[in-house]
DNA sequence: CAGAATCCCGATCGATACTG
DNA sequence: CAGTATCGATCGGGATTCTG
């Protein structure tokens, strides 16, 4: 036993180490475009799906209820007929859309830069196997 | 042909859009702990593998080729004996190093509360199967 | 509309062994 | 030391079907 060994600081690789949780949660694909797509305001299940347009309903169901689980997102579900559920993000989660936004900016700014270093190294390589 | 179809900003749901590529990057888990863990500066590959100790040398390899290809890690072999190499983020990675720092300084404020958020959570799933 | 349950394929990843 | 190659197990995730 002896169990919860230091979890350092600083020191994401430890699987131990709550931070990983969190990188995890970023590491979802999903989770990231679902969180984007709920930071202008509620969004209803089916239409969140339309949106993302790639996702399944699995998926979706799956990521939203490992969000709510976290406390990201919150769930209302209301009586009419039929049934509308609402999800939107928790004031929690509005820290974490002011990273996502930094790297989705970051991502517009420099990708170009990325594809270009691609071509560049996959020219090389082409050359070499020639 | 007629390649690059419109790449449209702000909208990362699209397969087609270049900000997924990042997105994607991001997603990897350990393309994000290798980041990391080549901000301070050169490291041997072996010394990487040790660092981060849960990659496999497999996963090790294959991640810093994909970062080399896309110009975010620059690699330099010495010709000793043996071989020594070394692993070093490009100038283009410092941007992206600054958001990731962002992230897990976050997770390190916010792990408590997510922590707590899925026991909670955790609870009121329990009570609903009791 | 919102979601649960089932089936199933293929990408991912780890362990192992070999090379320069 | 710094990798590559291969094999096998795991599992994420899509398609489909059914319910409240």
């Amino acid at each position: 036993m002896s169990s919860t060994p230091p979890p350092r600081v600083g020191d994401a690789y430890n699987p131990d180490c709550p931070t990983r949780h969190i990188l995890d949660r970023i590491g979802d694909k999903w989770a990231v475009l679902v969180l984007l797509s709920l930071k202008d305001g509620p969004v209803r299940f089916n239409l969140l799906r339309r949106r993302i347009g790639a996702i399944s309903q699995k998926m979706l169901s799956q990521t939203l209820k490992s969000l709510e689980r976290d406390g990201l997102v919150s769930r209302a579900a209301f009586a009419t007929v039929p049934v509308t559920v609402e999800y939107r993000l928790t004031p929690l989660a509005g820290g974490l859309i002011g990273i996502l936004d930094q790297i989705t900016n970051w991502a517009e700014t420099h990708v170009g830069d990325i594809m270009a270093a691609r071509r560049a190294h996959d020219a090389g390589v082409e050359a070499m196997a020639a």
